[in-house]
DNA sequence: GGATCTACTGAATCTTTGA
DNA sequence: GTCAAAGATTCAGTAGATC
């Protein structure tokens, strides 16, 4: 199903309608696909480019020549520059296809991220994080002449230094038992039920877990975005856009993954209803003036505030604005970085009201309006 | 002391004799007193160079401090190419003087270890692994814009592909409790007595804990090698290959940081075996987020849990908070303790899901993620 | 003397809105 | 575009003072 979605032109700030193919596949090559799709339509693009650099496979060699001997500098370099070439070439028509409030996340491991993120940056994303996914169970160096490979690394990035950019961040702390999200990140490789097998052989060498495109998409869009994903494989990164209520666009090239792909996410379950709608409430809580409080009666005119340890005092005026015992006046912002003498403060958090149980902030007072006028 | 090392000379496979500057700091530009070492004659480098980190304007903490940023001359560049242009300089100048059997060590962030990673890999260098230090104390992000950076990258590398190199797997193996050591190492971030101070504030901003070192020393040389490390700073190399039976080089430009180093390294005693163990990181018995359990399909969004009398009803929601039936929301432990009208409360305890056999709470399912997940 | 409280700090690319 | 005002924002650890 094709379906028409406002997009904004570039020249004319108007919006005008384009194709876009959402929540498909599109079986072609990862550039050429990309190309069919309108300049800034995209919210958030995931690529899990192919890093095989040293196997010398079809992307190196199209012929599907062996590389030659190792030791050849030459054919080292020759190898690195035609990827890089190909880094440059899609990242440059994902580039062309993201809003400039998008965001673009790449994974890979040593063997090709640092060339990912060297293109990325000359290209002029601005990263935003790189992300460690610890592996809990990562493949054994059964040698012995490594460290365990136990990482893959992820780079978030915008659309540049000043871009704006989406970042659920209240959803990452409360995710993480109300600590910050940090950059490392620890799960499972996929595997058990999730792992797509036929005849008992998985069907994708490097199928990610469904896990770590949650808490990607989780983080970094809204729902109802769209997210693109230029190597699609088996479609975790459509399965877990349609359960968390975002659009996806899958572009892979191989049939089979493509089939694979196509059952995978058919056969998954959007979230239910409840979980739905509490996922399309604002990520953020709509902004409450100090004022309104006052105006309805929960903090009435006249009433007096303190800051947690009584040191400062303050009455309540008619317009919402506070004036301390000394005769300095202002918002609660205003007068509590005034009587700190500090740069700024958070009167929300600084100033309290006496409550039956003690001193109480007045953002509890807000938390309260926030439930009773909230639907 | 200057001392006599045996080297070999690159044309004619023949020993001489070369002067090489051991247990010594050279006062000068990294590049220039490459340039003075003979070729192929050191077995290890450890590199810290500048990390590029273009930051903004100033940045205040929540209680309105300000954080001391790295804002040195040594770490500013005109242009991502200046930085690449400086990188390949220095390190073209690392590779001349290592030995085809030696290995590189470079860390960095995300800020330059991406240009850093694809100059090695374009110098014929082969990555061997790349390492994550995981701060165990990093530094929020007090402003709720990204996700806490906390993780630095380490990238080791040998001569070429076919480049033999030291490994010392056992040792490796015996540090991490019969279990292969992994790609991510936890260390905290140098602070404490370790932390080199001079009238209370610190004398390096950029000072790595010997920990760190003391693992990327034990792992990839032998006890007499020689390392070398071309940003010295206040030497935390130097301490720790003292230390550990190494040799090492040191070069730094500035004064203040030669000297500091010059006294640590003086001070620095062999270890003895309750310093090795301390050495190793502090084991702490994993945490499990209750989102996590909902990120890998555990409990997934819209499940419904109850506490252990049916009294209260709530659903989880995408993020791992819960909605309760009456409208309230938050954290399993935050809305279990609302609910109740307590102070507080276990909500791993509190709050139950039907099984098979009745009711189970939902730490049962932690215990079953530790179990699955944990070596 | 031990427990508790307070202040400070660390490689950080660290705001958003509306006039 | 700029500018001013409003609003939102921190974790683990150390060191020293206080109870």
């Amino acid at each position: 199903m094709t379906t028409m979605v406002a997009v904004k032109t570039r020249k004319k700030k108007v919006a005008t309608t384009v194709a876009l193919p959402l929540d498909r596949i599109l079986m072609d090559d990862c550039i050429e696909a990309m190309r069919s799709l309108p300049a800034k339509s995209i919210d958030c693009i995931f690529a899990d480019p192919p890093y095989n650099l040293q196997l010398g496979g079809d992307l190196l060699r199209p012929d599907g020549s062996q590389v030659d001997a190792v030791d050849d500098d030459w054919d080292k370099f020759d190898s690195f520059a035609a990827y890089d070439k190909f880094t440059r070439d899609w990242l440059a028509e994902a580039r062309r296809i993201l809003k400039p409030d998008g965001t673009i996340w790449v994974i890979g491991s040593y063997h090709n991220i640092y060339r990912v993120g060297s293109i990325v940056q000359d290209q002029g994303f601005w990263i935003l994080n790189d992300i460690v996914w610890r592996k809990s169970n990562p493949m054994p160096n059964f040698k012995g002449t490594r460290f365990t490979n136990a990482h893959e690394t992820m780079i978030w990035a915008s659309m540049g230094e000043k871009a704006r950019y989406t970042f659920n961040y209240r959803q990452m702390k409360t995710l993480n038992d109300e600590l910050q999200m940090r950059s490392d990140w620890e799960f499972p490789i996929c595997g058990g039920p999730e792992r797509l097998r036929k005849d008992g052989t998985k069907v994708h060498p490097t199928q990610k877990p469904e896990a770590l495109l949650y808490r990607v998409l989780l983080a970094s869009t809204k729902p109802g975005d769209v997210v693109l994903d230029p190597f699609f494989g088996t479609g975790t990164t459509g399965a877990v856009a349609k359960r968390l209520g975002r659009h996806f666009i899958g572009i892979e090239r191989d049939a089979t993954y493509v089939e694979a792909a196509t059952a995978r996410i058919e056969a998954a379950l959007p979230l239910d209803e409840s979980a739905i709608r509490a996922m399309r409430a604002p990520s953020k809580p709509p902004r409450v003036a100090f004022g309104v409080l006052v105006e309805n009666g929960l903090l009435p005119p006249g009433s007096v505030v303190v800051d947690s340890k009584r040191r400062f005092r303050a009455t309540v005026l008619a317009d919402g604005s506070l004036l301390s015992d000394c005769g300095a006046a202002g918002s609660i912002h205003k007068l509590g970085s005034t009587l700190q003498n500090a740069p700024s403060c958070n009167g929300w958090t600084f100033w309290h009201t006496e409550g039956s149980k003690g001193l109480v902030a007045v953002d509890a007072l807000r938390q309260q309006w926030l439930l009773a006028t909230q639907p």
